[in-house]
DNA sequence: TTGTGTTTTTAGACAAGTCTAAAAAAAAGT
DNA sequence: ACTTTTTTTTAGACTTGTCTAAAAACACAA
């Protein structure tokens, strides 16, 4: 089994998400973003990957996982759902804290460890955040019911599940007027000049501009 | 918090182990002996910990930790043997599957993952080793009640606790004569000569040089 | 199709942690 | 006290993953 450091793996994971987003290659550019890196590393980056038949790369033309880098990556998001998944049945932890501490857990190499996690756990079939959990062998048996608060219809309930890009400084936004993950939400309206949409929380009535509003994830009730 | 990369950690482990043995200053090669790397990777690393004061390093002299170092070491150790208990307990592992997952889960960083694993865990005082776990402070309530094979008295009945030293090709050898972790032993007589001890399990006679019998640990019954 | 701007790659540098080989210091033997 | 041996340190090199700055390729508009 070929084995790969925290950072190849970053990758791995970083391109897999990427790629249920993206239609075709992924670009350089849009790794470094994801990485917050510089193109240049991901260049070299993508070298390594690519001289290990991890995906396919071509200079300039972006890169796609081979099946054996995203059997990898699988693996990997399997483990982070389910120590996330442990953190919060388990130890009590809230949704909005376990990512940061499963971005850790999620390197740890042990097969064994992992499949008796499942099994501590239940052979949980979704995570906290209502992300589906791959299975041994790396098959999704559920489709998320996750949807971005940019595709809700007007009249939609629905609760904050996460946000896609979990920046701190994002977050502590989210605090700040008081939207949390849990939150139950009615959409209101929707702008159709800017996509600007308009919901109620706890009474009251917040807007938010598409751009953020790309970035929150909840679940219809 | 001073943040310390996981080769830090180890340093700062094996060192406070080494000093529970032995009496004064580390020597470089007795580090080097531990961590199994070369004499100098060791110079070039105590340099760096002294300069963050987590030891007291002076040419040719050896180390020794300071308060910071001992603290950080404890902290190491207490998730250490959290996660052993935890495997153990939790996920069935055995005693002698566990030791590599746990020196890959104790560099996990987040206190308070570490202490509501303690509280999930039941506040455990020892782990399956038989070995004291710190508490939250850093302080040790339970003193180990493990000893060297090498130290045991005629006559003396005991079970396997663990090995000094888990090189995969000692604990090779020992499975292959039969000795396992758990295992009951009659210890028979001790050759004053060189030392070498015999010992009775599982009703066959097997008798071990003092080098080995040192590598042995054991706990009385 | 030619120029302009963006994207991507190359080239060279750096930090961490390791290594080998050689020098320096300490310890031990006679 | 003077060798010899052992221990420890230095010096220089290599690898991984990152960076900056500059060059090359690509994309698109006039």
């Amino acid at each position: 089994m070929l084995r790969l450091t925290q950072s190849e793996e970053n990758y791995l994971k970083a391109i897999f998400t990427l790629s249920q987003d993206i239609e075709g290659a992924i670009s350089t550019n849009d790794l470094a973003d994801k990485m917050t890196t510089k193109a240049s590393s991901v260049t070299d980056m993508l070298k390594k990957l690519c001289e290990k038949d991890l995906l396919e790369y071509q200079k300039y033309q972006g890169c796609a996982l081979t099946n054996l880098g995203s059997s990898h990556a699988l693996a990997i998001i399997r483990k982070h759902r389910l120590w996330e998944t442990f953190l919060v049945d388990k130890l009590s932890f809230g949704w909005d804290e376990v990512h940061e501490i499963a971005e850790q857990l999620e390197h740890i190499q042990s097969t064994e460890l992992t499949d008796r996690l499942d099994e501590f756990l239940g052979f949980p079939k979704v995570d906290p955040h209502g992300e589906p959990i791959p299975g041994k062998d790396g098959r999704i048996e559920f489709v998320s019911n996750r949807i971005l608060l940019s595709e809700a219809t007007i009249g939609m309930k629905a609760i904050i599940m996460g946000v896609e890009d979990d920046q701190t400084e994002f977050l502590q936004y989210l605090n700040k007027i008081g939207l949390h993950l849990g939150t139950q939400i009615d959409v209101m309206d929707k702008l159709s000049f800017d996509g600007s949409i308009m919901i109620q929380m706890d009474g009251k009535q917040v807007q938010f501009s598409i751009t953020i509003a790309k970035q929150i994830a909840i679940k219809p009730l």
